[in-house]
DNA sequence: CATCATGTTATAAT
DNA sequence: CATTATAACATGAT
């Protein structure tokens, strides 16, 4: 479910947290979350220290916890973070907890799409400066997005959206979203797109990224009715701007939701 | 029972 | 090598 602005709330949900000494810490070291994670050094490195601040990048979180321990989480399609009252008794997809006197700091995630990785770094973690520009960033210019869409001529429109090395934190509604405000068809080549076209996908990403941090990413309010987004997965659908049914479609192997009126 | 799911990645194919 | 297509992952909802 998650995508940029729900990612960013989840990470606030483990804030309770701050400040308050690791006391015991639950995991199952065979879950598939864990891949590539050294488990045991995860366990014993967080036991006594205790988170300093979240930070959220796209779809990645980052937790900075004392002594120069960093956790990253992804949340894959059926992640979430959540804070429990202790005592707390993991639960069957419970697959980490860090237990403080008060607060119990839950990862959940049924499918197990998500990941958890450990790392030991006086700063931020390689991999996180590495990541691209975010649609909120100075960087994030209509030059680059420009050159994207170039590069990936072949590419249908919809399917870049969703490449996060390019629109990080963008996911399958907010692509929906964007190419239904921009009036643009999801299987447009990005190479057919014109020039004020890709100017339009460069603003609308911004313009959405920010709407819904600031709405959803808040307290997990309902974008205004008037976006796509609220009748996407309705079954007779209709789009919010001229009243046709809208339509479904896989692009690229994700199902894409759009208007065939508007978008041409 | 069959289908689908707001995500990513390994592997195959071009 | 660069780009694109497909399958796979694990589980729950309909």
């Amino acid at each position: 479910m998650p995508e940029l602005a729900e990612v960013f709330w989840y990470a606030k949900q483990w804030d309770a947290g701050q400040g308050r000494r690791i006391r015991a810490v639950d995991l199952h070291p065979r879950k598939r979350v864990f891949r590539g994670c050294d488990t045991s050094a995860l366990h014993d490195a967080l036991l006594g220290t205790s988170l300093k601040k979240a930070h959220t990048h796209g779809k990645q979180m980052l937790f900075e916890f004392t002594g120069s321990h960093w956790l990253a989480v992804h949340l894959g399609m059926t992640g979430s973070l959540e804070t429990k009252r202790e005592p707390f008794e993991p639960g069957k997809h419970d697959h980490l907890v860090l237990h403080t006197r008060e607060a119990a700091l839950v990862f959940e995630d049924p499918r197990q799409f998500g990941a958890i990785r450990y790392y030991h770094d006086k700063g931020f973690p390689d991999f996180w400066k590495k990541l691209p520009p975010q649609p909120t960033d100075k960087a994030f210019t209509a030059v680059l997005v420009a050159k994207t869409l170039n590069r990936h001529a072949r590419v249908p429109l919809k399917a870049l959206l969703l490449d996060q090395r390019y629109f990080p934190g963008i996911g399958n509604w907010m692509a929906d979203e964007i190419l239904w405000q921009a009036k643009l068809p999801p299987h447009l080549l990005s190479g057919d797109a014109t020039g004020k076209q890709a100017r339009d996908v460069w603003r609308l990403t911004q313009k959405i990224s920010a709407a819904s941090l600031r709405i959803i990413g808040k307290d997990w309010s309902d974008p205004p009715k008037s976006w796509l987004m609220l009748h996407r997965w309705e079954d007779g659908g209709k789009c919010p701007r001229c009243g046709t049914l809208l339509k479904r479609e896989t692009v690229r192997g994700r199902t894409a939701c759009w208007c065939p009126k508007c978008q041409k």
